[in-house]
DNA sequence: GACGAGTGCAACTCTGTGGTTGCACTAAAC
DNA sequence: GTTTAGTGCAACCACAGAGTTGCACTCGTC
């Protein structure tokens, strides 16, 4: 995953409304109108935020009928996870080399 | 990690500043004024950003004398996306399993 | 003890954005 | 063809936070 596009996609995750919105689709594909009756915000600010999650890759839109269904993409958060992995590692290896030296002396 | 203190984290790596501090920490560890040299903000705006990344776990202080350096922990990164690669694995699962029973049908 | 580098605190500005309401449009459903 | 659920667009409000400047404080250094 490219760091340019990992910060946008942990913007969207560093949100609790969005956390709520991909955890209810988590349960099932859901659209924007269904997902306002269960949670406590207006239909549009959950377009909104759905617009954004497309936008990261975290989410995917469904034609079904007259109604856009939208499906959470587990794909994208596990590119997110590896890539945060490699950098926590790295940092980590700088460390353990910087008490190895300092053992050392 | 617990979910509740993960969407804090994820707000804190949300922001390309502290990407920047984290980055300029990844190759040491450096004090609030020593990060003003190199990057283009204040040292009251980057002392914001240190408090913050210490809040959520990610920098730890290290009194050197008369000044206070940071440390870059790759730990809290490492819980961070194990905790992300788990629900992106659920998530994955319920897809695929969904998956198979409209093949079945 | 005086100096000064480094830090902490406070007030302020300004942009971004999460939230709302209202209206228009579209396309299934009848 | 009429109704109506679902969506899209636009304007607006309010708050959070990223950034700044200015001043006071503290504690090593000399």
């Amino acid at each position: 995953m490219r760091t340019s596009t990992l910060v946008p996609v942990l913007a969207a995750l560093g949100d609790d409304t969005r956390w709520s919105i991909l955890a209810a689709l988590g349960e099932g594909d859901a659209s924007a109108s269904a997902l306002a009756g269960r949670l406590p915000v207006s239909r549009q600010a959950i377009a909104k935020h759905l617009q954004l999650l497309e936008q990261v890759g975290l989410v995917e839109p469904v034609r079904v009928g007259r109604e856009i269904r939208y499906r959470v993409l587990g794909a994208r958060l596990g590119e997110t996870a590896r890539t945060l992995e490699q950098v926590g590692a790295q940092w980590e290896r700088r460390l353990a080399t910087i008490k190895q030296i300092a053992e050392s002396l």
